[in-house]
DNA sequence: TTATTGGGCGTACAGTTGTACGCTAATTTA
DNA sequence: TAAATTAGCGTACAACTGTACGCCCAATAA
């Protein structure tokens, strides 16, 4: 790679991590103007366009990086969980703590996913159902469930545990440990409850 | 009432009857801007001023009002639930029906509770509670259960019902009905599943 | 009847936004 | 070495924003 691409790269990246970091509970994503971003990267607003379209073209690649990251994470606590005990419990952990170190990166996918722009939304709705698709292949393999059943019932996982995140984000480390106790719980009643379901399906 | 307090009262419905309008798919409150809210409404806009501190006052006072509207029908869904048949499946209709006549209601509490302004999750969340307790005590009256397992099992039922509702609005018809029917399946999961880890305690 | 109140309006202004355009200077290509 | 490419900059502009200020006039109070 030669040096004007290595620079251009870099630049990039500075767009990138400038609009993260702006990023808070007090600022969405769509309240950051270019200028905005392009003065936090230390650049002329005007070069912005040497990179990006506009800023939506920005949103999306930062949506794309942030559900790299979650994926990412979450083979970690998978791997984790091989070595035993409690998959429910030692993932939620896990997923307390990549929020708590990467808390903008959820910002982003919690706040677009019900958001103005239908690209954003698609593009959350394709990173979350990445999950999706995993856990109910996950519980169809280890739990025998039906394929129908395992995909409702990772529905409802998923949007318990993000929506918890949710709630996690603007909340101090205490609070976080009780919401992640209830969590868990709620979690294991629909475990509970969908095996419940298949055997009513199977001794009908 | 006099014929001004009455005018007043007029030109306030009108502002918010007209920032309601505004919102859609596309456009969330926060990229409304007092100019458009006001022009939409047919007044000048700095009369604005005269019914409302800000913007943020206007936004509060449409979650109130769409959380009222929702505790109705909600009430609603009750009565018909007493007549018999499935608690479930009859509150799930409910809400569909609702979330059909009044989608924009449900855009205001659905985008804010991420949104923002800390003011306006915070009335969200308020909103919100309210179902949840309710709920909660009706459980705890009529399934009998631990008031700490009740209100985890609200507190489940509730964002499952709320999330789904939010993937419901920007859905057609035949979609919706899939969506209600995954929606039934997973709070008979809650509910199962609490009832299992009710007996566990019980008979520990 | 006269005085007061207050909703609505128009004007005005400073601030911010996205982006078109043309230039510079350094890297890359020929 | 000479020519072409391109990241980044500065200037410029029109559109839009929130809101301060003062006027008007109809409803209300005295």
């Amino acid at each position: 790679m030669g040096v004007r691409a290595l620079q251009k790269e870099k630049t990039r990246r500075a767009l990138v991590d400038a609009a993260f970091n702006q990023l808070s509970a007090e600022r969405s994503f769509s309240s950051l103007s270019l200028r905005e971003v392009a003065r936090e990267a230390g650049i002329a607003p005007t070069s912005f366009y040497r990179h990006f379209k506009d800023m939506n073209e920005l949103g999306l690649t930062m949506v794309d990086e942030g559900g790299l990251t979650l994926r990412q994470m979450m083979r970690k606590g998978r791997q984790r969980a091989e070595a035993g005990g409690s998959v429910i419990r030692i993932s939620v952990d896990t997923f307390v703590e990549v929020l708590e170190s990467n808390p903008n990166v959820f910002r982003i996918l919690l706040h677009e996913r019900s958001g103005t722009s239908a690209a954003f939304r698609a593009a959350v709705a394709r990173e979350i159902e990445h999950f999706i698709s995993e856990l109910s292949h996950y519980t169809e393999a280890t739990a025998g469930r039906t394929p129908m059943l395992a995909r409702v019932q990772a529905e409802a996982l998923v949007t318990l545990v993000f929506n918890a995140g949710a709630s996690a984000l603007d909340m101090k480390r205490a609070d976080r440990k009780v919401l992640a106790d209830h969590l868990v719980l709620q979690l294991r009643m629909v475990a509970k409850g969908a095996e419940a379901l298949q055997h009513k399906i199977e001794t009908k």
